[in-house]
DNA sequence: ACCCACATGTAATGGGTTACATGATTTA
DNA sequence: TAAATCATGTAACCCATTACATGTGGGT
């Protein structure tokens, strides 16, 4: 999978990283690894060689502003989202046809395809992966409830079709 | 979003495209194609430059046998899955870990966002939403019931997320 | 005749991953 | 003092996208 990103239009990496940083008000490039490192997903890895060169692109385009800060010995450039790139944010969130995309999921593609493969083993499959599930890492930031809540409905709910999904085999 | 791949082990891609061959039991690569762009995401728009080299790679590491076939003038070529692919494919789709995995979702970013952005449009931009998934495309595969069931039941999910945001954003 | 679907591919480009390189500061 | 974390970046590689190139077969 990879970013579609007609001409000037943000790619998913890039709305996500405007929000981060109007989150934080402003911030280094390296807090805003940090944050995509911290995301529940493998998809949002949040390298090096990701965003360096996205914070550059988005300042060539004015999205953002970098101003150089050493108070603490430390080089560090702090980051702030200009008026343009507030409005190319709003334009990149309130996409609605993007948003309705059912989006890349690993285990609604497995569960696609998982009648090629002897049912013993798909059961398996399920209980393993239910129990990955589980176990999974923590929710991402709990100083924001709304994130937090929205990380838990989305769990339970992928938990609940992964349960449907061994009811309707179980029940077959 | 990139594929992930330790070396030797199948990107999402490759699995999907092993999958497809085996339930057709032998096609084009025009054909994964097809049902690759016949996808509900957009994330797996079957492009030319990406199915043809993935096609050569997995025949080079002998996943795929690839024989010729000019029945009727055209010239196309017949993929099949050999043993060690359907070993691969079944490694690649019983990987708990990776069916754990969030994945990613343009609604659940947005929505992850979303208090960044003035409440009143953010409201109008859920209900287009909404819209925008209930016209979304219709099922894919209507002819394999399991899949059907099975893209039911995400469309539903999602549904009953954005739903339950909704309402947890009017109750506040 | 023309267009669309079938069918196979390549080239340029974009952008993410891994791995590496460098150096300062904090913590065990 | 050694390791982890903060902090910034680059280089090689992989691979998906867009756009292009080429040709056949079937339907209007």
């Amino acid at each position: 999978m990879r970013q579609v990103a007609k001409r000037s239009q943000l790619t998913e990496l890039e709305g996500a990283a405007l929000g981060i940083v109007l989150r934080a008000g402003a911030c280094t490039p390296y807090a805003v690894r940090r944050a995509f490192g911290g995301s529940p997903s493998r998809f949002w890895s949040g390298s090096a060689g990701a965003v360096y060169p996205l914070v550059r692109r988005l300042e060539r385009r004015r999205l953002f502003a970098a101003r150089a800060d050493r108070r603490d010995g430390r080089a560090r450039r702090l980051l702030s989202v200009t008026p343009a790139g507030r409005r190319a944010f709003e334009a990149w969130l309130l996409d609605a046809d993007r948003a309705a995309d059912l989006g890349f999921d690993p285990l609604r593609t497995r569960l696609f395809y998982s009648d090629l493969v002897p049912a013993a083993r798909v059961a398996g499959f399920l209980e393993r992966t239910a129990a990955a599930m589980a176990a999974g890492r923590g929710p991402p930031r709990p100083d924001l409830p709304h994130a937090m809540r929205l990380h838990e409905s989305w769990c339970r709910l992928r938990s609940g079709a992964l349960e449907e999904f061994r009811k309707s085999k179980r029940r077959r």
